[in-house]
Parts: structure tokens; sequence; C-alpha cells
DNA sequence: CGCTAAAAACTAATATCATTAGCCTTAAAG
DNA sequence: CTTTAAGGCTAATGATATTAGTTTTTAGCG
């Protein structure tokens, strides 16, 4: 009944996706987003306000990344390569999209993050490979351990923290395979 | 020659690093800080803009970080023990001031991040203790790898990415030693 | 074929920011 | 007592997010 409709919620989300991506967050505005869709700024609001966009473009964020992981530890192998398979896939991931991954573990709001189901539930696969590794009762330490290693020099590297050169990937590589012995 | 002065450059960055802790980097302006110093916003920007301000800010959480695991270092303990005792103090600094500490760490913009000197050399004493674990060839990689779990543990639970229980401190401390243990 | 309803976009307005240019005030130094 | 420059002030500009209320369009129905 309405007239042809210029703006819908999944274009939006990847056209937001898109510019954050490119330009960074702080250049990000609804402005420019509404003009990218030939449409008025206030025409947004009835998908979206600035807050619900940049949550809905960390949800995808998170998406893709469990999607990614999942995709990787999908190999026949023994558990540990399994598991340095699914960090390298996130690291790679991190490295195509270094602005919206670092939004999305951002969370400086509570509103910004992604939704609580798509998160701890998505990692249950990665724990009972973990298990094989270290045992049913320290697999959820053990497995946290290993996210909170894998994202940490993700992070630290997109940041510029580490500024003394050596071949990064292989310092990660290496450090998640002592992380791994270390649980055997 | 002037008349008494109201502001002084390191008084506004406590005031802006204790405002930021308090409400957010979000919530934070140029007027509110202006305001609790009984100034108009203008009268900032004699001594810095926002941008400078925040960088500010994030030198002092950089020192502060630094500072903070140089005496927790000082022990007389195995090599295993001071970097477990370093990544502690590192943990509970971060719980006190979480809001600033994500701060130094989101990075964004290249102009928010702290100096170069400060971070790099700050790290020195740690790889030398590092060395006596890892060997001093592997020392580079296996510093790299604890700074990243410790600040993955720390962010990841700042960001409220462990929702599923379970001692937080404890799987921490246990990642942090098994990562140790692997390097050995 | 014209009318109606509701979806979708628009106009207009408000409030908050960061930032700059130029002015005014004060007290220390000569 | 005059100079001078530091330090704060006024005023203005241009983004920005957001809301309320209005207008346009077209699908479906009588």
């Amino acid at each position: 009944m309405p007239y042809p409709s210029k703006l819908d919620s999944e274009t939006l989300v990847s056209a937001a996706f898109d510019m954050i991506e490119q330009g960074g967050v702080e250049a990000f505005s609804m402005h420019k987003l509404a003009a990218e869709f030939g449409v008025k700024t206030a025409s947004l609001y009835r998908y979206f306000n600035k807050e619900a966009l940049i949550q809905a473009v960390n949800t995808q964020t998170y998406t893709h990344i469990v999607q990614t992981m999942y995709d990787a530890v999908a190999v026949d192998a023994d558990p540990a390569q399994r598991l340095l398979v699914a960090a390298k896939a996130m690291y790679a991931y991190a490295h195509q999209h270094p602005v919206t991954y670092m939004l999305a573990f951002r969370n400086s709001d509570d509103n910004l993050r992604p939704d609580e189901d798509a998160t701890e539930q998505s990692v249950l696969p990665l724990q009972a490979i973990m298990a094989e590794i270290s045992g049913e009762a320290d697999s959820l330490a053990a497995l946290r351990g290993l996210q909170a290693l894998a994202h940490g020099f993700i992070s630290l590297t997109l940041a510029g923290q580490y500024r003394r050169g050596g071949d990064l990937e292989a310092h990660f590589e290496q450090a998640i395979m002592a992380y791994l012995r270390g649980w055997q």
C-alpha cells in the first residue's frame, strides 16, 4: 500500500557495516548513511536509531566470526591442530575487518553488545575439542584462556601495540601451541 | 603576569580521567569538564582539544599499568610466579579502572594511542624474566603471547563475554600457568 | 474509476557537541 | 603607573542525533 520503499533493515545494516569498516565508527553518521540511500536522515529512524544500528552491525560481526570458525574447525586432524586452525581463521577474519572486529569487542556500552544467545552458546563445539586436551573438568577454563589468547593477540596487533618487528603471525601460532601444550 | 589561573594541564587530565571512568567516554564532553572547573567550554582549548585530552588520559592509564606491574614483579620467586603476579596486578588494575582500561586499548584512532616509547620499552624487564622460561630466542614471541593472554582475558571479562559462571579469577590464573608451562 | 488507508518518506525544530576567532581582564614586571 | 601577555570570556559556526507532525504514494476495494 505504501510507495516503493528505498530502505530495508538488512540493507541498512550491511551498508552501515561497510561504511564503518571503511571510515571508522567516529566518522560514521546517520546523515552520511542516509545520503548513501538518497534519503533524508530522519527516514532512517523508522528502522534504527544509531545505537540499534551499531548493535546490529556488531551482531553481524559476531555471526561472521562464529561462521568462520565453524567452517575452519571442520577439518580432520588432532584436537590441537583443529583449535589452531580455528584461531587462525579468527585472526584472518579480524585482519580483513579490523574496524568492525574491534568495534564488536569494544563494548563500552551494554546496548552495543551482540545478543546474549549468539555468543556463549556458539563456542560449545570448541569446548568439546578443548576437553580432549585439558580434560572435561578444566575445559571451560581452558577454552576461556584460548579465546583470551586469540582475541588478545588480535587486538594488540590491530591496536598497533606490537611494534618491535618479528613475524606476528608466527608468534601467534607459537603462542597458541604453547598454550595448548600447557594444558596437556 | 596573568591573573590567577583556574586550570592547568595536569589537573585537567586527572579530572577527565575520573569523569570518563565514572560516566564512560560517550558521556564525556568538554562542556561538562569545563563546568566542573567553573569555566566556559572555550577556555579548555588553551590546554587541550578533546582528542589530545583523551590521548593524555590514555597515556596516564598506560603509565599506571606499567607502574603497577613493575611493583608487582619485584618479588622474590621463580620466574613463572613473578609473571603470574604481574599479570594479576594488571587484572586487578583493570577491574579497578575498567572504562579507562578499555579506552586505552581500544585505539580506534592512532592519535588516541599513548606515546610510542612509553609502551614497548616498558616491557623489557618482563621479557628478561620470560627468557628464563622460554629461552632467549623465543622470549619475544612468548612475551607477546603472555600480554595477549592477560589483556584478552581482561577485555573479554570486562566486555561481559564470559557469562557462563565459574571463578573468573581462578580461570585467569589457570590459563596463565598453563601458558607458561607450555613454554618450558 | 475513484476513494481510502496506511506505509514510507519528508519538513521542521530542538538540543548537544566540538571548535575557532577575537575581545576583555588582570596582575606581575619594569 | 604603564605595559604586556596569560587566561578566561563572548559569540558564532557547523555537525550531529533525535522527535513530532505532515505529506506523498499506491494497493486494494467498493
